[in-house]
DNA sequence: TATTGTTATACTCTATAACTATA
DNA sequence: TATAGTTATAGAGTATAACAATA
């Protein structure tokens, strides 16, 4: 028997009224694919952010942060401290531009490609542990979804 | 004519290599998505933390704080921060349970309800907007992956 | 011994303002 | 005037350790 004048205490909490919305369920979603991927990255010195400013850097040779920011929608002002980080740790330089003595051009080192090829192998992994029970072709719907959803999301 | 010593400067810089993982998408598309369901919740008083915090003290009253923290994932030591703002704000109380002298019972107030009621409708306008360019059937693929995809995050 | 609520703390991501040096 | 990179700072989310009171 249910006490009447009893707190809700088990496991019987009602989250009908948040589930029906996105944001919600990609908050959740979210929090869990990122706690994952932070433990996959950490082994190889790296956290989501900067996982992914060297994977453009790697991609795009000679990059310029302020087009790093751009693409990433990170802002420069915290893009800095990023590119810090993977220069300190010898996976990225800045050079200057030979015709604009205000900008650098980004690139990996040797090391910077290498941990990254490791880092991405990881990455590769985890991904297919979060989709490992969905369908391709509910995967392809969700991709494409979310690219959809951050375009209405930007334009407002 | 492209310089082949010049730097990466334009919008044609790519991140497929990116694009391929879920992590990434969803990170894009969740942070849109917050930006503007935090510009939507702001003028109501609430963030989307004290806004989830809110819904479920009101539609399960009698809600204890470790029950709650359960639901949402939060840990008990950040809950108490978001139940102490509302509390100031006058939203919820806390009363102490009849029956486990350790633990308390959350409720809203009514004007708690009443501020709940406003920012739901704000927040299906919001989602309105954010999946306004997508089939009904795609996001109900969405929400049922991303349910799957937490779950999934979970168990590892 | 375990659980409830709590305090304190540290790390990370995000956002803004303001500065310099160049363009 | 505008742009590139930078510094500083504040707000917010997340995570852990440790504690008193109670179960």
């Amino acid at each position: 028997m249910r006490e009447t004048t009893g707190e809700q205490v088990g496991t019987n909490v009602s989250d009908t009224a948040l589930r029906g919305f996105v944001g919600y369920n990609m908050k959740r979603a979210f929090n869990a694919v990122q706690a994952d991927l932070t433990r996959t990255l950490a082994p190889h010195g790296l956290r989501m952010i900067t996982y992914s400013v060297l994977a453009l850097v790697v991609e795009n040779p000679r990059l310029r942060p302020s087009a790093l920011a751009k693409a990433l929608t990170v802002e420069r002002a915290n893009l800095v401290v990023y590119v810090d980080q993977l220069e300190q740790a010898g996976w990225v330089t800045r050079t200057p531009s030979s015709t604009d003595r205000r900008a650098y051009a980004l690139q990996a080192t040797l090391e910077g490609q290498q941990v990254y090829a490791r880092a991405m192998a990881a990455v590769r992994d985890h991904d297919q542990r979060m989709l490992g029970a969905l369908d391709p072709s509910d995967v392809a719907v969700v991709n494409k979804a979310l690219a959809t959803i951050e375009a209405q999301g930007r334009s407002l």
